[in-house]
DNA sequence: GCTCCAATTGATACTCTGTCTCATGTGATC
DNA sequence: GATCACATGAGACAGAGTATCAATTGGAGC
């Protein structure tokens, strides 16, 4: 997701409503160039004196993740967050410094499962991954 | 994870106690061989007249988790669920037909990962590589 | 086998995330 | 501008996981 008319605007072509409340959060969220979790939205929207209800923003989230805007992703704590993305199958990595996360295209990576699959015997439908690490801008202040 | 005997092993020579209720869970692990949420443990225990507080039972995955005998992983659906495991890194591939796990070695993706890092510039710390799909013993039952 | 102490436990209260309900509000269409 | 279904906000609710604390217990030392 790149910027909030983005979004405004796949919304309105999927047959959404275009309401002040979604507006709102989908800036909340270009705003944010990182992972973010929904508790974090609802508290920037408290922050801006948004008078967002906490269950809309759920609600617009899970409207924005069908729509490809934002995915789901699990930190490595165990926690649930989001990151914008655009919708495509990609991945993430995700730096553990700044918070920033990268979509990376397939890479070579479908073809690798293929043949995961094949030496398993194993039908693989679908999969997750998710990188952590230090991103090139950080990499200097964290060298290890 | 291969049975509650070597769970117990384990505990005892990182220094745990060999308590009845550790011991209680580790069986409960071991009569499992999918994935299981920490609620079906607690239902399990409660099938089987244990009486394991929740908390003991969280706490026993806890460990279990640091000692690398069972492994955190998230569902497709977001569920956090627990498998089974031996405590050297791998990933998991789960069968959405019966819940099992198979446990799968590298089988290259440490290269992999590091190929894509180098061309990232991103320094990859961590990882998480889940799959979903149909293991060989239900492919049959479920072609599609 | 017995004692002792720290690790562990169970019960319970609590926080936090996410969902559900329902009366009210509002965007889009005419 | 009127209409109506979709969307919203408030608040209740459910479930997962954590924190607290008194009571219990494993196991080391004797």
């Amino acid at each position: 997701m790149i910027g909030a008319a983005r979004a405004v605007e796949t919304l309105d072509r999927a047959g959404y409503r275009l309401t002040a409340p979604r507006r709102a959060v989908a800036e909340l969220v270009a705003a944010r160039n990182g992972h973010f979790t929904a508790a974090e939205l609802v508290a920037d929207a408290r922050a801006r004196r948004l008078s967002i209800g906490r269950a809309t923003i759920f609600r617009a989230l899970d409207t924005f993740a069908a729509l490809g805007l934002v995915e789901r992703v699990d930190l490595p704590d165990g926690d649930h967050a989001y990151v914008a993305c655009d919708p495509v199958h990609h991945h993430h990595a995700i730096c553990t410094v700044c918070g920033r996360s990268l979509d990376i295209e397939d890479m070579g990576l479908a073809e690798f499962l293929g043949d995961v699959g094949r030496r398993l015997g194993f039908r693989i439908t679908s999969h997750r991954l998710e990188l952590f690490g230090v991103c090139p801008a950080c990499s200097p202040a964290a060298p290890r």
